[in-house]
DNA sequence: AGTTTAATTGAAATTTAATCTCAATTTCAA
DNA sequence: TTGAAATTGAGATTAAATTTCAATTAAACT
């Protein structure tokens, strides 16, 4: 279970899972989508569980560090997020109209990108491949 | 010169090319790089021109929707610009210890980029690609 | 040249996501 | 049970970016 690894990240640093982590959590793995913390913490706030604003964001830091969730964007508006373990790595095409979000993933894209990593001898440890325009429905109406 | 076509955008909506608008424009135009809108703003006032940080702002927008300049990315202390005209798009490689950017380009990869958008019936307008990690001098030392 | 009109400016206020502060509370191992 | 350490949350703070609005400027038209 996830669960588990985030208990161990947390008592690998001296940390407690409390009630409101847990909360973060189980309302973070409650759906596969993306969200920005604004809307988490009302999310939780609906659900009952007691949990500040303030430890909403420390333990989405949290989260991102243990490598169970990821940040994926930063909008206008603010970060957003997504849970990623157990997802297979992939990036993001975003309506500007909508801001529908449509997955994919390129085995050849990901390889070119380790090829022009080692060229440069740098050493790649993440990506963010974000394309924006128009999705099916939107780029019709124009 | 690209400060007509600055111009033209300009009066093609009814706006002015004023003094701080050409003072911004100098500026970010006088050399080639990355720059941040608050760093902008204190190399004009160096530069002893007087324009606001609103203008600055303002100019910075208008020259992004000219298509003269492009946000490129979003950090956590703010949005990084760069002028594009006259260059070609290039994506970016960023070190996550000394924040040295090394810029690319791979026509596979864009290709790749527009077949896929094709798949997803998605019309594609920009995108950025980021390539986070340890440049060659910082991969070193750890 | 003088008048009208609309655009522009800048100082300060506002917005807003995110972080920080710190006193009170909780947790847990000894 | 006790004490050290971690956690919490309400509110303060930060900082990038935008907005407000009265004063100014530039152009367009008699
Ligand atoms: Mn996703
Ligand atoms: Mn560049
Ligand atoms: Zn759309
Ligand atoms: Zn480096």
């Amino acid at each position: 279970m996830e669960i588990e690894i985030f208990r161990k990240f947390l008592s690998g640093r001296g940390l407690k899972l409390t009630n409101q982590r847990v909360a973060v959590f189980n309302e973070i793995f409650a759906f596969h989508g993306h969200f920005e913390p604004e809307r988490l913490y009302l999310k939780i706030k609906d659900s009952g569980t007691r949990a500040s604003r303030a430890s909403v964001y420390r333990t989405l830091n949290l989260l991102v560090e243990s490598g169970l969730v990821e940040k994926i964007t930063r909008t206008e508006k603010g970060n957003v997020y997504e849970h990623t373990y157990g997802h297979r790595h992939h990036d993001h095409m975003v309506c500007e109209v909508c801001d529908e979000i449509i997955e994919f993933y390129s085995e050849k894209i990901e390889n070119l990108q380790d090829e022009i990593c080692r060229k440069n001898n740098f050493r790649g440890v993440s990506h963010t491949l974000e394309i924006r325009g128009y999705c099916g429905k939107c780029g019709r109406q124009r």
